[in-house]
RNA sequence: GGGCUUGUAGCUCAGCGGUAGAGCAGCGGCCUUUUAAGCCGUUGGUCGUGGGUUCAAAUCCCACCGAGCCCA
C-alpha cells in the first residue's frame, strides 16, 4: 500500500514537473518572515515572502487553504485559482502534507478573523513520498499525533515535527552545552579535544567498549572518561583546561543511562575544592541566566523524583543564584543512619553495626543489601546513596569521600581514609564530581596498585594502572582541582525531563527484529 | 531480574470466541473565506511472531519478540 502512496506521490512529481515547476530544482526562497514573526507583527496589506511544511491543506475547486509550519510557528494561507493563476493553482492541488512550500503574497485577515497570507505565488519546494504523520491541531488541542515513544525516538525528525515539548528540551540540551562552553571560555579555559580511543580506558569506574585497530594490529578501547589526558595538559602548563565529549561506558540502559553521553571535565592549576566549587555554581548559574532566562529555574517533578508520591504537576524552584549548600558526608550518614564514627573503623565493623542497630532503607523499610560490598568505601557510598541522597534538594555539595572509590583525589591530611573530594547534588541526583587531584606520583602509584588489587578480587571497574600518566606527575604536576560534570543528567534536571532520551537526540535504541511491524518505508541505511 | 499494562489499516483507536470496524490521512467527484472545512463515493489490514485449545480465535492458553509504567 504505501508503494502505491508512493507511486501517486510521484506522479503528481512528475506533474510539478511537467509544468515547469520541479520542486527539487528550487535551491533557495526568500523569507521575509517567520510565522510568529508575521503573526506577531501583522499589517495587513503587507507584501511577504514565506516558505513552510504543509500542516493541513484544504483546497476546494477554485479556491482553498492550507496552513504553514516552520518549526517555531504555523501560518495559514488562502489560494484563490484568479490570485496565483492556473498553474499555480493546480501546484497547490498537488501538495500533500508535509510537503515544502514557498509562498508569496500579502498578508490579510480572514471573515472568521485568521491572520493569513493571501498568495499570489505558489512554488513547491519539496516532495513527500510517503505519508508523514504529523496529527491535526485546532485552538492549542492536537489530534492523532504519534504516540508510540519507540516509534518517535526511531524517527527522531517525526518527533522533532509533532512534538513540541520534545523539540523545545532536545534544544534548551543544545543550548545548555553552548553555554557551559562561554562560560568556560570567559574564564580563560581552553577547550581541547583528547583522544577516543585509547589502549587503556582509566579514569573512571566502568566497563569499556573494545574495537580493533587493523593498521598496528592491536585492541584498542573507547575512552570511559576525559580525566587522565586532561591533567597530562595540566602538567603541560596549561593551567585551565576543560573539554566537553562523549565518553562510552559498556553498560545497560535505563531512564539515566546511554552507552554513550557527554561529559565536561575541567582542570584547574592552584585552586583547591573552594575554586571547584564556586565554577560548578557559575557554570549552573550561566546555564541558568542564559539558557533559561533567569537565576530561578522552575523543574517539573515527575513521580518517582522523590520517594514519596508527588503531585505530577508539581514543579519546584532551583535557586543558582546563591552558594550551594555544602555538608560533609561522613557527619550526613551519621545523622541519618545514627551510626557514630567509631562504626566505621573498617568493613565488617561497619556491617556489624548496621545489623545490629537494624538499619533500613527509609525508602522501603527493607533491610540494606551489604553482601556486594567488597570495602569499607563502596558501603559508605551506598549508606550515601540510600540514606543521604534523597534528602539533597536544593543544590548541595558533599564533601570527603572514601579512599577506596576515590582512587585520583588527594588524601586528607586530617583523616588518611579519605579524601579530598566532593559531589554536587540537585533534587537527590548527582551532577558533578570534583576532586583535588593527587599529583604525588608515588602516592598515585600506590592508589593504581590498591585497585589492581581490586581487579585481581574481580571488580572489573577497577582502575587500570596507566605509566604514562605516572610518568607526567613525575615530570611535576602543580596542585590542581578538577571536576566532571554529566552534560546530559544536568539537561535532564533543568529541562524536566524524567528520561535521559529526551534530551539526547538519537538515544541508542534495540534493533528492531525483522518480522512484521511498522517499519516506514524509509532507509535505515546505518 | 520481578509485577502490571500493552502490540488491530500510514496515524489515533474500537472490537475481546463466529470469521475485521471508525475517525483522520489517501484516491475519485462537487465546492472561490475554510480551519480537527464540508458533502457523495472509494482504496487499504495474513489483527507483533510461533504454537496450542475449539466445529470456529484479533478475541481463550503458552512461548517468544517489541513497547510503557512500577518494583528490585
Amino acid at each position: 500500500m504505501s508503494d502505491d502512496i508512493r507511486t501517486i506521490r510521484l506522479q503528481k512529481l512528475a506533474r510539478m514537473r511537467e509544468l515547469g515547476r520541479d520542486p527539487y530544482a528550487v535551491e533557495k526562497w526568500k523569507r521575509t518572515d517567520t510565522a510568529h514573526g508575521l503573526l506577531e507583527n501583522f499589517e495587513e496589506g503587507r507584501e511577504v515572502s514565506f516558505a513552510g511544511r504543509v500542516d493541513s491543506h484544504r483546497p476546494s475547486g477554485k479556491a482553498g487553504f492550507m496552513h504553514l509550519t516552520d518549526g517555531e510557528g504555523r501560518i495559514q494561507v488562502y489560494v484563490r485559482q484568479d490570485g496565483v493563476g492556473e498553474v499555480d493553482y493546480e501546484l497547490f492541488r498537488l501538495l500533500d502534507i508535509a510537503d515544502h512550500v514557498g509562498v508569496e503574497g500579502e498578508l490579510f485577515v480572514t471573515k472568521s478573523g485568521e491572520r493569513s497570507i493571501k498568495a499570489t505565488h505558489v512554488q513547491p519546494l519539496s516532495k513527500t513520498l510517503v505519508t508523514v504523520p504529523l496529527g491535526k491541531e485546532a485552538e492549542g488541542k492536537e489530534y492523532d499525533k504519534p504516540a508510540d515513544p519507540d516509534f518517535l525516538l526511531r524517527h527522531r525528525h517525526i518527533d522533532l515535527l509533532t512534538n513540541r515539548d520534545s523539540r523545545k528540551k532536545l534544544i534548551a540540551r543544545a543550548k545548555i552545552t553552548s553555554a557551559v562552553r562561554r562560560y568556560f571560555d570567559s574564564l580563560g579555559y581552553l577547550e581541547v579535544e583528547t583522544p577516543l580511543l585509547q589502549l587503556e580506558a582509566g579514569g573512571a569506574a566502568a566497563r569499556p567498549f573494545h574495537t580493533h585497530y587493523n593498521a598496528y594490529d592491536i585492541d584498542v578501547k573507547l575512552r570511559i572518561s576525559l580525566e587522565l589526558y586532561l591533567k597530562r595538559i595540566i602538567c603541560g602548563e596549561i593551567d585551565k583546561v576543560y573539554e566537553i565529549g562523549r565518553v562510552f561506558r559498556n553498560e545497560g540502559v535505563s531512564n539515566r543511562h546511554n552507552p554513550e553521553f557527554s561529559l565536561l571535565e575541567f582542570y584547574e592549576s592552584y585552586v583547591n575544592l573552594d575554586t571547584m566549587m564556586e565554577r560548578v555554581e557559575g557554570c549552573f548559574r550561566t546555564v541558568a541566566t542564559e539558557v533559561f532566562g533567569s537565576t530561578e529555574v522552575e523543574v517539573a517533578l515527575s513521580p518517582g523524583d522523590i520517594e514519596d508520591e508527588v503531585d505530577p504537576q508539581e514543579v519546584v524552584k532551583l535557586d543558582f543564584s546563591k552558594p550551594w549548600r555544602r555538608v560533609n558526608l561522613m557527619e550526613e550518614i551519621e545523622r541519618h543512619t545514627g551510626l557514630a564514627a567509631a562504626d566505621f573503623v573498617d568493613l565488617e565493623t561497619a556491617k556489624a553495626a548496621l545489623r545490629e542497630r537494624q538499619v533500613t532503607n527509609p525508602a522501603n523499610g527493607k533491610r540494606i543489601l551489604l553482601d556486594n560490598e567488597r570495602n569499607l568505601g563502596g558501603l559508605i557510598e551506598k549508606l550515601l546513596e540510600v540514606f543521604v541522597e534523597p534528602t539533597l534538594q536544593n543544590p548541595t555539595f558533599v564533601v570527603g569521600y572514601p579512599i577506596e572509590t576515590s582512587p585520583l583525589a588527594k588524601k586528607d591530611p586530617n583523616n588518611p581514609r579519605m579524601t579530598r573530594r566532593f559531589e554536587g547534588y540537585i533534587l537527590g541526583k548527582e551532577v558533578c564530581n570534583a576532586f583535588s587531584e593527587i599529583n604525588d606520583p608515588v602516592d598515585q602509584r600506590e592508589r593504581f596498585e590498591q585497585q589492581l588489587g581490586e581487579k585481581a578480587k574481580g571488580d572489573d571497574e577497577a582502575h587500570p594502572m596507566d605509566e604514562e600518566f605516572i610518568y607526567a606527575l613525575e615530570c611535576g604536576m602543580p596542585p590542581a582541582g578538577g571536576c566532571g560534570i554529566g552534560i546530559d543528567r544536568m539537561a535532564m534536571m533543568l529541562a524536566g525531563a524524567r528520561n535521559i532520551r529526551e534530551v539526547l537526540l538519537f538515544p541508542f535504541m534495540k534493533p528492531r527484529p525483522a518480522a512484521g511491524a511498522v517499519q516506514p518505508v524509509a532507509t535505515l541505511s546505518e
